[in-house]
DNA sequence: TTTAAATAGTGTATAAATTACACTAACTAA
DNA sequence: TTAGTTAGTGTAATTTATACACTATTTAAA
């Protein structure tokens, strides 16, 4: 092995948080403010930043979303690391990079982490630059964000979708603690991509011992309420 | 963020190869020969290297396969990262590590990729050091392998037996071209950890359009023979 | 040449899971 | 009072999974 191939990259982490709305997946953004040529320019990026030396991975995923969010003690997991050499090869990008940095950036190898919260819990974040926002997984599908940020929302999609198949149970982490069955359906059904049947949703939920109805009924809605349930165990 | 935390890590990739001898998972190793102060000792490591520059993640484990088995145009699939900073703390791996990188070498993320291969592929190697064969996977949980690599296994392990779960084609990937019906029941068990019904799993082979017989019966062995069947599509 | 040893190969009945399908119930707002 | 909206319920048919025991074929040894 030649060591002149051999060369020094950046790592960093990037996290893909997913939410649901009662009606469509959400996945949580950052806002970024770009200084090009005295030209502010806006966009959008996932969390995630540099690992810090000594710093696992994983440790290193939840600093840097509770840094950027405000959320802590989220079950974070690794779903791939994207390290292709055309990662940084958007002037803008690098641009960014070098001003938030202060470093000199050649190439940046980045691991990707999802998360599954439920939707109500507040956002905050402690930079001047940056907001932190729930988007339309549908939504930002169009839009161009930072680096291949399109690409690890979808790999990290995928992700989660082989991972509610094997453990149903993480359905539960993007609900409310109360909620109906309606809203159990529609989110299964966002995240497998099928259309249930109500009668056989319904009796596969009520195999589900995991799965109490509790004394009772949403309301504020403008039509017969639905009984609320919660997960247990 | 402060400047003084980031560093610069070194990136590996490492691949976890199986095979399948007809009754066991097998899994390549490269024996190493470290020289400790002038004492030689020996040791197994997956075949796996430092990324060149410019050079994808996939593409560089693609080249380190190669270049230190010999296996050609393999699929090989990402399955996670390791990036403990405790990756590099036993002496002897840091030892050998800039002995053979001729590098100071602080800390090396890896990521791990996985390939299923037929066991019968010719395994060579350009290195007078190095030497890669096939080894029992039970046998190598036992071992103490270098690095993380023990843990890297028992990860591509999981890997595998989830997209086995979810492209049961990929099992065809371990099996000579032609197979009996018998050696495929075996490896199902081996990956699912089950012990099948023969007439069970008959039945579910003949609903597998994907598997065609043959007019052809296996040959040499002290019994009745077997058909032979092979993977069509 | 007979017999023992080893593995191949076959069918049926039961249980469990999945699918298809349409109407009544409860509440709100007009 | 009525219209609109969503909640909630059962049955039959099909498909899939499970449990279970004997005969067939070949080789090698007696």
């Amino acid at each position: 092995m030649s060591n002149e191939n051999i060369f020094y990259p950046h790592v960093s982490v990037d996290c893909v948080v997913f939410g649901f709305d009662g009606e469509k997946l959400k996945v949580i953004l950052i806002e970024r403010t770009i200084n090009e040529q005295n030209e502010l320019y806006n966009d959008k990026k996932l969390p995630g930043s540099l690992i810090f030396n000594e710093e696992d991975l994983d440790v290193s995923a939840n600093r840097v979303l509770t840094e950027l969010t405000g959320l802590k003690n989220i079950y974070l997991s690794q779903f791939r690391t994207f390290g292709s050499p055309d990662r940084t090869k958007n002037p803008r990008d690098v641009l960014w990079l070098e001003n938030t940095t202060k470093l000199k950036i050649g190439r940046i190898i980045t691991t990707g982490y999802v998360a599954m919260v439920k939707i109500d819990r507040k956002l905050q974040f402690n930079s001047d630059t940056t907001t932190a926002k729930w988007h339309d997984v549908a939504e930002v599908a169009k839009m161009s964000l930072a680096f291949d940020h399109n690409e690890i929302i979808q790999w990290g999609l995928k992700h989660i979708r082989n991972q509610v198949e094997i453990q149903p149970h993480l359905l539960f982490e993007l609900l409310p603690t109360k909620f109906t069955i309606s809203q159990l359906r529609t989110l299964y059904d966002v995240i497998n991509q099928v259309k249930s049947d109500v009668r056989n949703f319904q009796k596969k939920v009520a195999q589900m011992p995991y799965v109490v109805a509790l004394d009772e009924l949403e309301k504020g809605v403008p039509h017969r309420a639905a009984r609320l349930y919660r997960y247990k165990k």
